[in-house]
DNA sequence: CGTTCCATATCGCTA
DNA sequence: TAGCGATGTGGAACG
């Protein structure tokens, strides 16, 4: 085996404890983080976080991943969405505290202080905590997540320097209409896109075959009223920009549109042409 | 220790395996789903998608999870989101898979079946793959992650009966309004909330100290012209509901607003107070 | 189921 | 950094 090859095995491990003390664990989750990996870590906890709003979580059982670019996730057994987070850009800390054992249960016991209670009790078996404590500014942000009970922890490093291939996107839309006007209708002509108006951007901005104005706002799924708004903001800005007697049309392309959307398009002089991102 | 502790106990644990043998992680994977575990994988894949769009992914290092309710996430070391994943209510498969060395690198030799290929190369070391499939229906869609070199699968079980309690959402800023409609201004009075319009359902609708009806649309947060847009629409619908000659004002309440937001919403005529969800 | 809208949305781009 | 809009948005509430 070459050095190269040496460097690149080391790179690719995985390091694991099951059922660790509190004091193991911390040191494992904190040379983790400074090398640079994945931490993850599962067990009984509690979540607190407070910055853009603030939640609580009483005792449960969770995954907790800690990336290295500074994103946390607390994930339950249920949804694609984790409970709790943080977002990329933060700082980990991991530290151990000696807590009132009542005290993860109800945080009003919080400033209790040592008064005796540190005693184990048979439903905790230890006042340690292994604390998980995630920060960043702008903004300001706090995630705590305490285990009272770590059953793995686990610091996994690797590559990937991969990008991820997707179509069926938006952008995709925008193309095969560029690439084949007449899917718009005959003899409409693309002049611009992400056209600059007073109210933001218009995807695809042209002219029809009698040389009227086009906006064009593509979505690449069923859309909802809310995109008939955007194109509506679109197509009154653009009057204003251009003469006040200038007659422009709006167009909303997507695969479909609900029933209220729909009226809303004819309410306000809007248009709607059915295509997908992908050829059929 | 009683039988109910015991249960409890055995309902919470992780098993995990370094460093296994492909069919060694089937098995521990295919064990873990059956008996409604959360279930991890980290190791060198590749993952394909295909529903909604459409996407692929080349080799590298990645965490995956697979959920007792059918989630499935895989997440690399950047993000707070999965590079790839499926929502709840897919079936989770796992298998072993003899492949083409090379199928992972270049999905153009998916095809090439057994040519006499199959011999070990000394970078994979084997042509052995673990493969994880999740499917769902409405709409169709199809996650498939082959692993070539399993680091680790463990597989977690535990409870968690509790839920969050968040504040600071747009539920609190309603309820804020409603206790106190003077925060809005002298002499509201609010009559209605989730009133519903053709063009869908007003946050508050009320009155103020004339007599006028005054709709009210709440963001949590800072807001951009989609917001204003919003309330627009629910003015015009009412102005029509009504009769043709009725005042309504509408009335937009958040922390604070863009300027382009602050242009529409004088451009048609509507209003705005800066108000949090929480009291400072 | 589909529709609608909120979200600690997240993410990428651009000025 | 803030604004703006796309997202395989996800999730809940409602019809």
């Amino acid at each position: 085996m070459t050095r190269s090859q040496q460097e690149q095995e080391q790179e690719f491990h995985a390091v694991t404890l099951e059922r660790p003390s509190i004091v193991d664990a911390r040191d494992a989750v904190a040379d983790g983080i400074d090398r640079g990996a994945l931490v993850t870590v599962f067990g009984r906890c509690t979540v607190e976080y407070d910055g853009r709003a603030s939640s609580t979580l009483d005792a449960g059982d969770r995954h907790v991943m800690l990336k290295p670019d500074g994103a946390a996730l607390v994930h339950t057994d249920e949804g694609q969405q984790p409970v709790n987070w943080q977002p990329p850009g933060c700082d980990h800390e991991v530290s151990c505290e000696r807590r009132d054992a009542d005290a993860d249960r109800s945080d009003a016991a919080e400033n209790a202080g040592g008064t005796g209670t540190e005693t184990e009790t048979e439903t905790t078996g230890t006042t340690e905590t292994l604390t998980l404590e995630s920060v960043r500014s702008t903004p300001d942000e706090r995630l705590l997540v305490r285990f009272r009970n770590v059953l793995q922890v686990s610091a996994f490093s690797g590559t990937d320097e991969t990008e991820l291939a997707l179509s069926g996107t938006e952008e995709d839309l925008r193309q095969r209409l560029l690439d084949e006007p007449d899917l718009l209708e005959p003899g409409f002509t693309p002049l611009a896109t992400e056209r600059d108006t007073a109210a933001g951007a218009i995807d695809i901005y042209g002219e029809d075959d009698a040389g009227r104005t086009v906006v064009v706002e593509l979505k690449r799924r069923r859309v909802g009223p809310d995109a008939v708004s955007q194109l509506r903001r679109y197509v009154d800005a653009l009057g204003r920009d251009l003469h006040a007697d200038a007659t422009v049309r709006g167009i909303l392309v997507a695969p479909s549109v609900t029933d209220r959307a729909k009226r809303l398009l004819t309410e306000h002089g809007l248009e709607f042409i059915s295509l997908e991102p992908t050829a059929t």
